[in-house]
DNA sequence: TAGATTGTTAATCGATTAACAATC
DNA sequence: TAGATTGTTAATCGATTAACAATC
């Protein structure tokens, strides 16, 4: 059934999530689809709809059941699930997301970090040591990474892409502001900052706040 | 004119920036529609209709001009426009936001971050000291800010958005994963990285790719 | 029960894609 | 000129929203 979500309701459902997690925080015990949208400003009727894609259902005049929904979107969305992955560029970013800790609810698990700069090479980052390019190969075949998060230079982007494919990583979570060229069987999605602040000051610009 | 522009194009711009960049770095003079869509994987009417819809206009059967169609985004775009912003939270995210030279060519100028730990007060980080809130209002003021970038844990969030709304801030940058209020003539973009990442792996999960 | 809220079908809206004329 | 590529109208597609019946 999964494979039948639309991207724009997947990419609702942890906003969905925190809110739950808010909302029973606060000591409550059900919350509406109307109130789930107030917060999101989104319309009630597409909570609705995109609660049902995920297989709940709520009650009528009553509302969605907190802690039943909170595990629902955990199951669905997999966070029991190890994701184990490779990490690429100790640079500052690659550091920052190293080092957070909120990542592993949601199943993140960086094994490794890598860099090519003898000067971090042995570094320590979150109880992990900074590993030479060199051990790529070894690391990504005896953990069967598939994922590999990118915060790499643009230059070095896209032959450290072509490197990673050979070994057997099928998906980059790509913070270089570059399109990576893949095959087909290789999911990138990019995280852009600089392209995501743009964004951000011109929807602003827009709306005539700034 | 750029208050009709939609808000999906919008978000496709910086892309073309960077691929433009690439191919003038490469050497070359001219790129088709139908390169550009090849590398984002879209259709090329569309990368046409986004071109046409910021007031950008190539030659038939030559293409888009690189120089022109570089130096038209970066206008419309509003790069060379200084965005003084400040930054709250000191954490690691928030220092390899601070750090991140890349964001300069954006327009992003981070001139000042605030933090209410008193072992990160005094800190100085990419050439600028670690405040205390108590300097928020004199910093915003002084500075005619209106651009805040948030990265501070969730339980802190929505006292530290209101007390920035209070001093005039108008849009907020939000790292925290929560759903921040705010009154209608206050913009937030959300980009919390965690939902990035669930995101990331469900899709590449319904490709059938790990 | 009455009323509030869910669940779902139908209508709308807007983004994407197809078709093709315009043009260098 | 011929052919390639842009520019633009029309068609399609799918997401969002409206309306309302179902239900606890």
């Amino acid at each position: 059934m999964k494979n039948e979500i639309s991207i724009p309701t997947l990419k609702r459902l942890p906003s969905y999530y925190n809110i739950v997690c808010n909302a029973l925080g606060a000591g409550e015990k059900y919350i509406s689809s109307a109130s789930i949208a107030r917060v999101l400003d989104v319309d009630d009727t597409q909570v609705r709809k995109d609660i049902a894609a995920i297989g709940y259902a709520g009650k009528p005049k009553v509302g969605f059941d907190l802690i039943k929904f909170k595990v629902h979107l955990e199951e669905y969305l997999e966070f029991d699930k190890k994701r184990k992955s490779i990490l690429i560029g100790a640079g500052n970013l690659g550091i920052a997301l190293s080092r957070y800790q909120g990542f592993a609810k949601y199943g993140l698990s960086v094994v490794a970090i890598f860099d090519n700069d003898p000067l971090k090479i042995g570094l320590k980052i979150a109880d992990k040591e900074v590993l030479s390019l060199e051990k790529l190969k070894e690391t990504i075949v005896e953990n069967n990474i598939k994922i590999a998060i990118l915060t790499i230079p643009s230059n070095k982007a896209q032959e450290t892409t072509d490197m990673l494919i050979s070994l057997g990583i099928k998906a980059i979570w790509n913070f270089s502001p570059i399109a990576l060229d893949v095959p087909s069987d290789v999911f990138v999605q990019n995280q852009d900052l600089g392209a995501s602040f743009t964004t951000f000051v011109n929807i602003a610009s827009i709306k005539n706040i700034i």
